[in-house]
RNA sequence: GGAGAGGUACCGAAGUGGCUAAACGGGGCAGACUGUAAAUCUGCUGGCCUCUGGCCUACGGAGGUUCGAAUCCUCCCCUCUCCA
């Protein structure tokens, strides 16, 4: 931008950032306020919202995050609000049910670890980063009344996930009421002129346009984005259903879990994950079940795409490395983490003692049973009994397919 | 403020004095199979043990009745619905 108005390169810059969204409120607005701007070298102020209230981003909060990149590529200013006021009140956005509400040093910790996740996509030095305490903290009760006030109780029971929880008697809790009027008065705040969102925070996201309107200022454009299913490929991916590919997780894990994404999911991850970065592949399911084509080369592929896009192409070697020797061959992989446990002077010690001291079971009861079902391995030879003894040297033990560890026995007292 | 309904394991949901560590479904885990950590099939799914058996803890909370309670009684807490 900056050459005068330029229709061309207008339309070139709204296509960008409709690109993979399901919709574009605000668009027609939008244009006028670039084409106004045109010249003047003023960006516009792009917002982005997390609740910290987990400590991970997963690859679904990637989708809008690329999206953002790409604003900046356009060179406007990308905003990273962390929620750290909203976390404590809890997104009803798609919840069956209250969210529990996070206590402060929750919400504190899981936002510190936020804007380095953040910097796995986007250049975070480049980014304006903020928290909306400093604005809501700072609200007086009379503030907070009059921020209620511009909105009524009909229109907020509209949104559907209220309206459903109310109609199936769901409890809602009068502060849930309060979370979209934090998160639209944040817009206020921030002067936002565009909001990103998932298309389960719609109602948040319009909410703040005629809030933002109340208090003077011009509408936000609304862009939504579709949710990424999580990998059990029917809920939308989420830390607490367990079906989440974290930012965080490690290249082999990561790579893993997108292996695992049933096949009818490849073509919908690669277009959201996609972020105009890669070129689509759209694997044809027909030939697939004809026995033509390979889906397990496409799957392997946008395994190595999410993987290099987070932890680079030696990240994306290894967790390629990793998938075939472990899973595909069973075998054991290239790095096994080691412990070292002393005898105390006995002569061995108890498979089931190691077992549960090392923490490959949850409780020893259940590595009894994991010993009964065959699942545990002690130097590549199955062990159907608990307390078979195991002498001091080094042991690889595996439980499961997915449970590793090299013990040291030492039989120096301890 | 009044009247009804309800609170069961990770989730949903049966069970209304002993046969209940609690049916069934989902989820999770394991085994088999597979191009895959997909799909499918089978099994397991509170803890602890000297383990084809035994012990402890558990059905919103606290007491009580009973040889014995998730199931009966009392009080309390919480949710939903209707009325005001």
């Amino acid at each position: 931008m900056g050459q005068g108005p330029n229709s061309a390169d207008l339309d070139r810059q709204i296509e960008a950032m409709r690109e993979g969204s399901v919709d574009f409120y605000g668009e027609a607005e939008l244009r006028e306020t670039l084409a106004k701007r045109a010249g003047t070298g003023q960006p516009l102020r792009v917002k982005l919202g997390m609740d910290p209230s987990s400590p991970d981003l997963h690859l679904g909060h990637t989708v809008v995050l690329m999206k953002l990149k790409r604003f900046m590529e356009l060179g406007h200013q990308a905003i990273f609000l962390i929620g750290d006021f909203t976390a404590r009140i809890g997104d009803p956005s798609g919840k069956k049910k209250t969210r529990p509400p996070l206590d402060e040093e929750q919400v504190r910790a899981n936002a510190a670890t936020y804007v380095d996740q953040v910097a796995k996509v986007l250049d975070v030095e480049r980014i304006e980063v903020r928290f909306n305490d400093e604005w809501m903290g700072a609200m007086s009760s009379s503030d907070i009344v009059r921020l209620c006030s511009k909105y009524t109780v009909a229109r907020l029971l509209e949104r559907d996930d209220f309206a459903k929880r109310f109609e199936a008697g769901v409890p809602i809790f009068a502060h849930e009421f309060l979370y979209p009027f934090v998160q639209a008065y944040d817009s206020v705040a921030l002067e936002a002129d565009v909001e990103l969102g998932g298309s389960d925070q719609t109602f948040n996201l319009l909410m703040a346009r005629e809030i933002q309107r109340d208090y003077g200022q011009a509408p936000q454009a609304v862009i939504t984005h579709p949710l990424l299913v999580g990998t059990d490929g029917s809920e939308k991916m989420s830390k607490s259903l367990g079906n989440a590919i974290g930012v965080n997780d490690a290249p082999e894990d990561m790579y893993g879990k997108v292996m695992s994404i049933p096949d009818s999911l490849m073509t919908n991850y690669f277009e959201l994950l996609s972020g105009g970065e890669w070129e689509v592949d759209r694997p044809d399911f027909t030939a697939f079940s004809l026995g033509e084509g390979d889906p397990m080369a496409l799957k392997h592929r946008l395994a190595a795409r999410v993987v290099e896009r987070l932890h680079g192409s030696d990240g994306a070697a290894a967790g390629a490395a990793h998938f075939r020797r472990v899973v595909q061959q069973k075998g054991v992989p290239e790095e096994v983490p080691e412990q070292t446990l002393g005898l105390g002077g006995e002569e061995s010690m108890v498979l089931l003692d190691a077992l549960d001291r090392l923490g490959l079971v949850a409780s020893r009861s259940e590595g009894r049973r994991m010993v009964k079902q065959g699942a545990v391995q002690v130097n590549g030879e199955r062990v159907a009994d608990a307390n078979a003894p195991l002498a001091a040297g080094e042991h690889l033990l595996r439980v499961g397919k997915r449970r590793f560890c090299r013990l040291l026995l030492e039989t120096s007292q301890q």
